[in-house]
RNA sequence: GACCGCGUAGCUCAACGGUAGAGCAUUUGACUUUUAAUCAAAGGGUUGCGGGUUCGAAACCCGCCGCGGUCACCA
């Protein structure tokens, strides 16, 4: 049979269905007093064999049938179950509803519960109802789907078939709306800020630019909530706010990025960075304990141990000791000395690049990827760190940290600037600062700084990727997996 | 963006340059307490798309499309 004509088929099922019982896609509800796992739990006590008079009523999507009927295996959010029907005793009728049933549909049964001799839990179909139809037929029933390409483009299908792909989604969602609470406890406020910028700041990154149309206006898709969220803070909403949402960035796709992203973004008056410190490893091991019972947490061949405190280690001294060079920056303090220096170990830089631009270089290609347990970057170069406060002592080093796990950046966090003469200053710098050559130069978010001079509070803030930390927490080694619908390129029709 | 790899039936996968196959799914029949049900049979293909080499191309070459990986990009 081709393909056209099993989906013919299923198009003749459905109008035979109809005809006899109605159009299925008429049913608006269905009365469902179990679960699958409800269902398995309340009669988990059942010996072999034994039966019940108990009625329940269950409802998902047929992904076997065996037996011509007599075994059908459905699957809910919760789990799959046995329907059975006893093939000998049905009347025509019961068989002809039955022969109507194609892998995919969606039904509902009311029946009795018992277990069978071979151990398994299965409702004695009493009722049947075909809820919808399937007029596409579902993925191979043993081995799934395995085209990723497939998996992403028809995440729907890939729920269906693959346990892992639910599992990890869940785990994800669960991930998120932890942090939620977590964060409420503490007295967060969650709150919203624009998706749609004016200039797209906090971040360096390339933005997607769109337009308004009756206000005839560019508009940029956010690339960081940071600096709507410091607003909120100088207005006195809250001490304690967070946003979970999307950031969107025109850059490369790669297994750890994807051009929207979720980040968790949290500000919090009155305390410095080391708090941020704090609440990043709390968040983190929250996360993993809930997930897995455990700060100790599964990745690939890894064991990566969550349990804080997490080291805290200097920016300058790491690449110190990685690059096994003896290479101490804080030594060269001039740029072009510190580029060459950077040189000598085999990485380079474009003329013109600032002191901190050089070190951020050296840790990215030497140190960056081989921290694999969670560990906390500090004292990073103020010259990278436009909105985070320098130490008053140490003027080149700001009061940042960034974590990393696996290789990879999780969290950045900082003492925030507060002085808004600096924060120009600072952003007149970072607009002159050498970037790619075709990105535009940085714009000046002139109503920031001028929320900013109408008094901030001292402040640390922290930014968390979602969809890394959710990779980590499901030993995920594509970020794709743990987005439901990943950016793919649209095939042609 | 560069390089490498992959693309065969609805799905999972085979096929030395020599007639494109199997399992699942589908159809028909048998069986009927199965659980990747089983048994017998049948139908199902623009081998991603376009060109080229060759007596002959799924395979070799070129271009394109899509996906994956690595790198680049990404404070």
């Amino acid at each position: 049979m081709r393909p056209e004509d099993e989906i013919a088929r299923r198009h003749a099922q459905l109008d035979k269905l109809t005809k006899l019982y109605g159009d299925p896609f008429h049913i608006t509800k269905f009365d469902k007093t179990h679960s699958a796992t409800a269902v398995k739990t309340q009669f988990e006590a059942l010996a072999a064999g034994e039966k019940t008079t108990q009625q329940v009523s269950v409802a998902g999507r047929v992904m076997a049938i065996r037996n011509g009927g007599m075994f059908i295996v459905i699957l809910d959010d919760t789990d799959r179950l046995q329907i059975f029907h006893d093939i000998k005793a049905v009347t025509p009728q019961q068989k002809e509803l039955l022969d109507l049933i194609d892998l995919g549909d969606i039904i509902g049964v009311a029946g009795l519960v018992r277990r069978t001799p071979r151990g398994e839990i299965t409702v004695d179909a009493t009722e049947l109802k075909i809820l919808s139809k399937a007029l596409e037929p579902p993925p191979e029933k043993f081995h799934g789907l395995k085209d990723v390409e497939a998996r992403f483009r028809h995440r729907e299908q890939d729920l269906v078939a693959t346990p892992r792909t639910r599992d990890t989604l869940r785990a994800r969602y669960r991930m998120i709306a932890g942090i939620r609470q977590f964060l409420y406890e503490r007295g967060f406020l969650e709150v919203e800020t624009p998706m749609l910028h004016v200039i797209a700041g906090g971040a360096s990154a390339k933005p997607f630019v769109t337009h308004h149309n009756a206000l005839d206006l560019p508009l940029y898709m956010r690339i960081a909530p940071e600096l709507h969220l410091k607003r909120l803070v100088i207005g006195g909403i809250s001490e304690k706010v967070f946003e979970i949402n999307r950031n969107f960035r025109n850059e490369g796709i790669s297994p750890r990025h994807n051009p929207e992203f979720t980040m968790l973004e949290l500000y919090q008056a009155y305390v410095d960075f080391t708090s941020m410190i704090e609440i990043t490893e709390a968040i983190v091991y929250h996360i993993a304990v809930m997930l897995h019972g455990t700060g100790k947490v599964k990745f690939g061949e890894l064991e990566l141990d969550f349990t804080p405190p997490w080291p805290r280690r200097g920016m300058v001294d790491l690449i110190k000791e990685y690059t096994k060079t003896n290479l101490d920056l804080y030594a060269h303090p001039d740029a072009e000395d510190a580029r060459e220096q950077a040189a000598k170990i085999g990485v380079k830089l474009e003329p013109g690049v600032s002191w901190g631009q050089v070190v951020e270089a050296v840790f990215g290609e030497r140190v960056e990827h081989k921290l694999i347990q969670p560990t906390h970057v500090v004292d990073l170069p103020k010259e990278i760190s436009p909105l985070a406060k320098a130490w008053p002592d140490r003027p080149h080093v700001a009061q940042r940290f960034e974590t990393f796990v696996n290789g990879w950046e999780i969290a950045n966090a900082f003492s925030e600037l507060n002085d808004p003469r600096e924060q120009r200053a600072r952003f007149m710098e970072q607009a002159e600062q050498k970037r790619g050559p075709d990105d535009p130069p940085h714009p000046i978010d002139d109503d920031f700084i001028k929320a900013m001079a109408f008094g901030m509070p001292p402040m640390g803030g922290m930014g968390m990727g979602m969809d890394r930390l959710a990779m980590l927490m499901t030993d995920s080694q594509s970020i794709r997996e743990v987005i439901a619908f990943p950016t793919m390129r649209p095939l042609d029709k």
